[in-house]
DNA sequence: ATTAGCACTCCTCTTAGTTGAGTGCTAACA
DNA sequence: TGTTAGCACTCAACTAAGAGGAGTGCTAAT
């Protein structure tokens, strides 16, 4: 257990060091208005700090600096939830002031205005369109062999994949088969699509109409891939401001990373309501390990959610973060749930 | 007018320079096989290129680099098509042997491959949606006051959006309306559509619905934005391999042009054919004051066309660049042209 | 016209020295 | 006994000086 003492030297020291980057000192935490005992004393309890494991140094001669575990702690118990001004509370709304019908251009601005107001880097899932519920389907014929099919769900997401007409198929029969389809697959959510489609709809498509066997092959194939919610980002490039990424192997590796979807997926977590902070190599992934990552999740009609990430040095103003991103999650869940 | 030999020396320096990145003396000219002539004659023909404008010292005591109107000589000049190997060939053509039907898929993949080709970067934008023609046009109405509007172009696009209903408007005025819409709309192209509808079709929908004119209004909207073509990006980190970019702010300039649609889009030449080549400087962008941008277009059942570009340090190998680049346009327009 | 020779330039790398912020330890102090 | 002043020590960061080397331009000989 840490003493009184030590927690408020510690908080002073993580504090400065989220503002100015560099290690701290004895004498410069003595300075501190809140801190009445000497650099003497400050670099006694510093070292039991280090012994317990809060606190690194970057040579045997330097200040110190918060660990991975310092962060944690900091994280876990002295984060007091921080009144944001609201001045930023302004910023944000005016992403909802504007009415803007579609949702895809809500999400962006959201993603840039938190990476603006963070000055990290924010990441923004869209709803998960697997959970969409189909609202319509319909196809329209290109050429003889090939033809659009489109579901529009629920919520006006479009999905949309070309595929190939059977030999001799003709107008009327399309016409069938998009009444059978609307007939049986309204209201079913996307991620079910292929798997209804080949069991129930299979069979009554044959009946009605001659080969349904390769068109349907052709649906399934149309309506399974395409499972990534899209991804957004804001400010890609505010980690070349941040000190500890004056280095362009870690600029480079956090790039890559953005470009991969897989990975940047890996982030999330997926089920799990509230705020999450994971701090560096709590995440598992080499390319981000002094890096942390707060995420957290918004809802859309209660059913699906999107998700929300900033990505920041581990020094990164947690506070901060964590309050403008509770405010961007319930302004996010209240603009796309009201709608309906 | 070059002498012959001052055209040897040069081209020996460009290309010595393109491959290792480091000012060439004259001892190392000497050692070339082709080259007959001592250092000191060789450094007499420098002195005169330099005099000339073709090359640059970076000190005074430095081998020469070739200039900006060096690079430009070379290239309109010196620039002999190189046959690239089969083995490149067989890479770009892996593109379109699985048959994809997704014109998106067949140009992210395209993409990769050339900057993978290339170690550059590379920038492919989709084919000009403002050209594609209207095929069918449907509404789905969503709630009572929301509906989407879809838009399936010849080419098997589909553009869709959100718009709000006018109160009162029931479902067989949706009817009436999809009906008008593509009694008239069949066949316009997307860039039109909001002049026809404002000026032919609103009265049209005026006499045979009341209200037509707040929804015009919604669909105009609808119709009008979006403008931009898709981009698709390959290799947007190679340049970190580039030693002119071991330089973290220039390294973020173009991350940060990437960024930017307006200033990507900039870098293309839309209406000329063949390969352009824009070296340093010519580009326009200060951001890219030390790359060169090598662009073409490919073309979409003849009518429509997208366009591709590379971009890499001026020192960048063309010979390479514009004979894949060449290849890839072919491929790239035979493939989208002859399936329907 | 070409080339060998030479003085000169200037980048790059290494080494050494200085400075300063910071520590840990010890001993004095309240 | 907890706190603090004092001091020796460490080490990154900076500066200065010097050596090495690749390259040039010029001159004179071939």
């Amino acid at each position: 257990m840490l003493t009184n003492r030590q927690v408020q030297i510690f908080q002073v020291i993580v504090d400065d060091f989220i503002t100015f980057a560099q290690p701290v000192g004895s004498r410069q935490i003595s300075k501190k208005q809140e801190i009445t005992f000497s650099p003497a004393t400050i670099r006694n309890e510093m070292a039991d700090l280090e012994e317990l494991g809060f606190l690194e140094k970057t040579h045997t001669s330097s200040g110190r600096v918060p660990s991975e575990k310092g962060y944690r702690y900091y994280v876990d118990h002295l984060l007091k939830p921080q009144k944001i001004t609201t001045d930023d509370i302004f910023q944000i709304q005016s992403v909802f002031k504007d009415r803007m019908v579609e949702m895809e251009q809500v999400i962006r601005k959201s993603a840039n205005i938190l990476s603006e107001l963070t000055s990290y880097t924010s990441i923004l899932l869209g709803p998960d369109v697997q959970r969409h519920r189909v609202k319509r389907f319909s196809i329209v014929p290109l050429s003889s062999d090939t033809a659009v099919a489109i579901i529009v769900t629920s919520n006006g997401h479009v999905e949309n994949r070309m595929f190939s007409l059977p030999q001799g198929f003709t107008a009327s029969d399309i016409e069938k088969m998009v009444n059978i389809l609307n007939e049986r697959l309204v209201g079913i959510p996307l991620e079910k699509l292929h798997l209804k489609l080949e069991v129930e709809v299979l069979s009554i498509l044959q009946e009605h109409i001659g080969s349904g066997d390769d068109i349907i092959q052709s649906l399934v194939k149309a309506t399974m891939p395409n499972t990534e919610s899209k991804i957004f980002y804001g400010g890609k490039t505010n980690m070349f401001n941040q000190p500890e990424f004056h280095d362009l192997n870690k600029v480079r590796m956090l790039m890559d990373l953005m470009e991969t979807t897989s990975q940047v997926q890996s982030l999330f977590h997926p089920n799990e309501a509230g705020i999450h902070i994971r701090i560096g190599s709590e995440n598992q992934l080499l390319e981000i390990e002094n890096c942390s990552v707060i995420t957290t999740t918004y809802s859309i009609d209660e059913e699906q959610q999107g998700a929300i990430a900033i990505i920041g040095p581990t020094r990164m103003d947690y506070r901060r973060v964590v309050a403008l991103l509770d405010v961007m999650r319930s302004d996010l869940s209240q603009a796309f749930t009201k709608k309906n």
